[in-house]
DNA sequence: CTTGACTCCGTACTTAGGTACATACAATAC
DNA sequence: GTATTGTATGTACCTAAGTACGGAGTCAAG
């Protein structure tokens, strides 16, 4: 009886109405078929979807692998373990190179700090060829 | 008299030919003009923008903002510090958002090594609507 | 009954940093 | 001289995750 259209399914679950169309075009949220007359009215199983796909992007998880994940549903856990666990390694190896690039950056900086001369800059020639 | 042509530029500073061309049309690299006969061919200098534009890649720059860094080569010191600064802030966040990422995905792989039911997933039911 | 809001549908556009392709022409190898 | 590379140019395509738009149909309020 809710009668839920797109927009107040949009509305419920803070997500846009294209976003809902478009992953009806991806797959990741099946399109209630259209009733003769009127519009489509979305169950709570949608609901449920969007929850589950928004919840699973703040884990970091990409569409394309949470649509794995969806498909996951009645797999054993090591398999989900498994996707988990790379996306964790991939989070930790994202850690060390931003590490690197953190300390690159101080150093640059550092050298700046250094400088009476404001005119000329060492990060410039730094980055110059030597 | 190197009549360095845009594949042997490609070659010595280790970048597609299309790479190239695709910094010329952003105008990070000026194209040099085309002799009356033959093909056009690239001067030191630009062997050296592309450097620079790599290095500055190497910390975490984008193109946009290397242009920037490329029309600041004559500003005060200050100028670039600031950009600088900018950018390793916007580090330091990304590392933080990724290390409460870690930590959500360890905790909940942690779930799933006392799990005894590998027919059953407490990551899947984490992420299903409650 | 007409206006405004909403839906449907398909398609195009967005950002970033390139990659690829089609065509014509130039240069080099044999 | 012919075959194979290489170059010039413009345009289209790629990924990711949407956003925007145009036109037609539909619904609800006044």
């Amino acid at each position: 009886m809710s009668k839920r259209t797109i927009s107040m399914l949009a509305k419920e679950v803070s997500v846009n109405v294209e976003t809902i169309r478009f992953y009806e075009r991806k797959g990741l949220i099946n399109q209630p078929p259209k009733p003769m007359q009127g519009y489509r009215h979305y169950p709570n199983e949608t609901v449920n979807r969007i929850h589950f796909i928004k919840r699973s992007q703040e884990l970091g998880f990409t569409l394309k692998e949470i649509e794995g994940l969806l498909a996951l549903n009645d797999s054993p856990c090591s398999k989900v373990q498994e996707l988990a666990n790379k996306k964790l390694i991939a989070v930790q190896k994202k850690m060390a190179d931003l590490l690197l690039l953190e300390h690159a950056l101080e150093e640059h900086l550092g050298q700046c700090q250094n400088n009476d001369d404001d005119s000329h800059c060492p990060i410039i020639d730094s980055l110059q060829p030597k």
